[in-house]
DNA sequence: CTCGTAGGCGTACGTCGTACGCTTAAGCGT
DNA sequence: ACGCTTAAGCGTACGACGTACGCCTACGAG
């Protein structure tokens, strides 16, 4: 065997969110991880196949602590409000990387371990066939979005406050100055709960999950 | 005066858009806009500052046809879905735009309108203050989150594929396969239904909506 | 010590957005 | 009718991007 790998595709990954949390995701070329890692451009790809392969590694870097192990609370929308939780958890230091989360969100091993933690609660829950389906969808739409929105046009970004300004919208600008008392933690916990309030009670179409 | 501009703005966010919906939204650039007009892509800069702007002007151009007026519907939550869908609606025909559309989605006047018009519904059943904001802001993100679902990674797409055949997550594997025999539209108005019936029931720490 | 293998890198190509400056067509005042 | 003014339209060029290709070289097995 020939000359040992310089490089563990862990330090790649983190020198490539490094740069992510630096300057943004247009920032993240294979010219400024290689600076980063004091490397020249091409021999990254002794390491990765090309660009898309890094992403998936920086996927799996950002979520490398979710802890995917069924969480312990007595309710089950308590365990999947934990579960989610601790995605925003892991998530949150890093917001400029968010997009490419959740473009790689099928392709990562830990989110799939993490998905099916929360089918398994939903199953216990009660949810069966094409209402689980609908069931995890919506909360992980939800959680897209609301992850997306925290990172893009948050509650205290210039998106708002322009809104804020606006005459032409009188309900808009008033809820947009009434979002500055919101904080980001109350806005996610928040939506989560609607849509946890939701889930907690069977539409008038579909088997519902277990009473209470 | 010289010389009449030969180009309306909204022929230029047309040939945007067929140039998305043919090679999708990573085939969309100047040079590909340009041929598709039949100009130089030079030309192009005499109509809009920057790539950005010609971004803004497919925005508002997939939505030109938005309904953004109250719907008739009775009860709230029906008009909140009937806003929902119209949005869904003139989306629908676009998928590959849909990442475009969420990223302008402050700068468009017409979703403005329209997020206007989904305050006005939500004020009128009663959501305040900080309540409002995360009705509405909740309310955004799942249509956003599940907008994206359907363009990346939808129900019936490879990546629900690949997870049905997985064995390492039996419980991903059984809902992906009962995933085939939803259709987008259903788990759309789905997801829909979960996150209204969340918002017709007022959380404990919360004043809710006027009781119907 | 030698040699095969794979790590590391330099160069180069095609693509992108777009700055800059030229050419040219069209409406106006005469 | 005719030029003049002004902006439409375009050609060229630059820097940054991802990455194909081929070279040099450090290392561990024999």
């Amino acid at each position: 065997m020939p000359r040992a790998r310089s490089l563990h595709p862990d330090r790649l990954a983190a020198a490539a969110l490094a740069v992510i949390d630096r300057d943004g995701l247009p920032g993240l070329t294979m010219r400024a991880v290689a600076t980063e890692l004091g490397m020249s451009t091409m021999a990254l790809y002794r390491y990765v196949a090309d660009r898309a392969e890094l992403e998936l590694l920086v996927t799996d870097w950002c979520l490398r602590d979710l802890d995917t192990s069924p969480p312990g609370d007595p309710h089950w929308t308590d365990q999947i409000k934990t579960l989610a939780l601790r995605v925003r958890d892991q998530v949150g230091p890093h917001p400029q990387a968010i997009p490419l989360l959740i473009a790689n969100r099928q392709r990562s091993r830990i989110l799939l371990r993490w998905s099916e933690s929360v089918v398994t609660v939903l199953a216990a829950a009660g949810f069966t066939g094409a209402n689980r389906v609908i069931a995890l969808r919506g909360l992980v739409g939800y959680l897209n979005g609301a992850l997306l929105q925290g990172q893009l046009g948050a509650l205290a970004g210039p998106g708002t406050e322009v809104i804020a300004a606006q005459s032409d919208f009188p309900m808009m600008a008033e809820t947009a100055r009434a979002a500055r008392a919101v904080s980001a933690d109350r806005e996610f916990a928040g939506g989560l709960d609607i849509v946890l309030r939701g889930l907690s009670r069977s539409g008038p179409g579909g088997a519902g999950p277990a009473p209470s």
